[in-house]
DNA sequence: GATTTATTTGACCATCTGATCAGATTAGTG
DNA sequence: CACTAATCTGATCAGATGGTCAAATAAATC
């Protein structure tokens, strides 16, 4: 412990370049020769500390998702319709440009038929997507927003804002753009939270 | 010609089968074994046909962006705005439930940075793109929608739709369906219309 | 039917890939 | 310092993979 690079760092390191490495290629497209060279680190070291690639692929996958557990969690909500719905597109938006690496990862594997997330997606996002939906349920009974079907609203948002970070390279040639830069975050950000609340019926308090 | 299997129906096969494959798992991914024993022929038949593993993908790839073309490019419009959102959104969901594995091969293909597609996306995807925009923005300034920002709402049509394709496996688990049968895409593609129009002050018609 | 051309395929190859292992090095412990 | 456990790594391997080739077969042409 203590020394310049401890065991617990390198793990990380590897953990991160090896996202790398997958969001672009996939499992069985990415190569632990290239992980190991980018990581500056022999292929058996990394081999020592993953004992598969596999083993090394479903690490990765579970250090994302529990960033994103942790992300979403908080957003129970009491607030009102419109705030709740601010917040869960700028958290999602915010996580999408912080590690839009995760989201292709993650994107690439639910295309590829989610072998890997069988138990996280009734476990974890099945749960989660059950409480949106009941919130959802429940103001559209108490006529806070317009009558829709919620579950293809939760879709809508998601889709909306996963693919700023999955075409991304569609998106930033279409836009003429170099970057997913702040400003384009925030003015998307924007966008989606007035489109939704225009089509709930739900007043925007800044006008 | 004439043979029970000539030259151009065999190779139409390979390509359906490859096409499979690639979208299951990316261009690295995909093993010319696993194709060629699907189409039920020995893999140097296979490299006859098309002469390399790249080759194979990018007649793939232009099979699908060609067959896109077609099916988009009827929809320069001269109706009025419900008209054209329902037909854009009714052709691109007819699109994603026919042959998802088309729009899963495309996404991957983007995620991993369009490495094979930077020619398409200039040349036949951004024109299409600014027609529609140009149309949109006309109607803003005729006062038949609602002011937006147009690319992002080219994009959200995009995603929302692309996602039901893409993402099927979360979906179908989230929804506890079996299939994208013909019900679902009807009941997705009312509630896209209906979303959109009302989120831009376009009155529907059916009420 | 002879000749040329296109198609098919088994055998083969060079290279790559994930994984192993034994020995070296370092860190921790008493 | 002696001893043990953890970490590192070069060498190596078995199997897979994309691709080649020559020989066989079928089709087309005259």
């Amino acid at each position: 412990m203590g020394t310049l690079s401890d065991t617990h760092a390198l793990q990380d390191r590897l953990l991160t370049v090896a996202k790398k490495e997958f969001a672009k290629q996939g499992l069985k497209g990415a190569r632990l020769q290239k992980i190991a060279d980018e990581a500056q680190v022999p292929k058996a070291t990394l081999l020592y500390h993953f004992k598969s690639k596999t083993v090394l692929y479903q690490r990765v996958l579970e250090t994302i998702l529990s960033a994103w557990d942790e992300g979403f969690e908080e957003l129970t909500i009491d607030a009102e319709p419109e705030i709740f719905f601010r917040r869960l597109i700028d958290t999602k938006i915010a996580s999408v440009r912080s590690d839009p690496l995760a989201s292709k990862l993650f994107a690439q594997e639910i295309i590829q038929g989610a072998p890997h997330l069988d138990a996280h997606l009734t476990q974890q996002v099945k749960p989660w997507f059950r409480r949106q939906i009941n919130i959802l349920e429940q103001w559209m009974e108490e006529g806070k927003i317009r009558r829709t079907d919620p579950t293809r609203l939760i879709f809508l948002i998601w889709a909306a804002t996963q693919h700023y970070a999955d075409f991304q390279a569609q998106v930033l040639t279409l836009m003429n753009r170099q970057e997913f830069d702040a400003e384009l975050a925030a003015d998307t950000s924007t966008f989606l939270h007035e489109f939704i609340c225009n089509s709930l019926g739900i007043m925007d308090q800044k006008h």
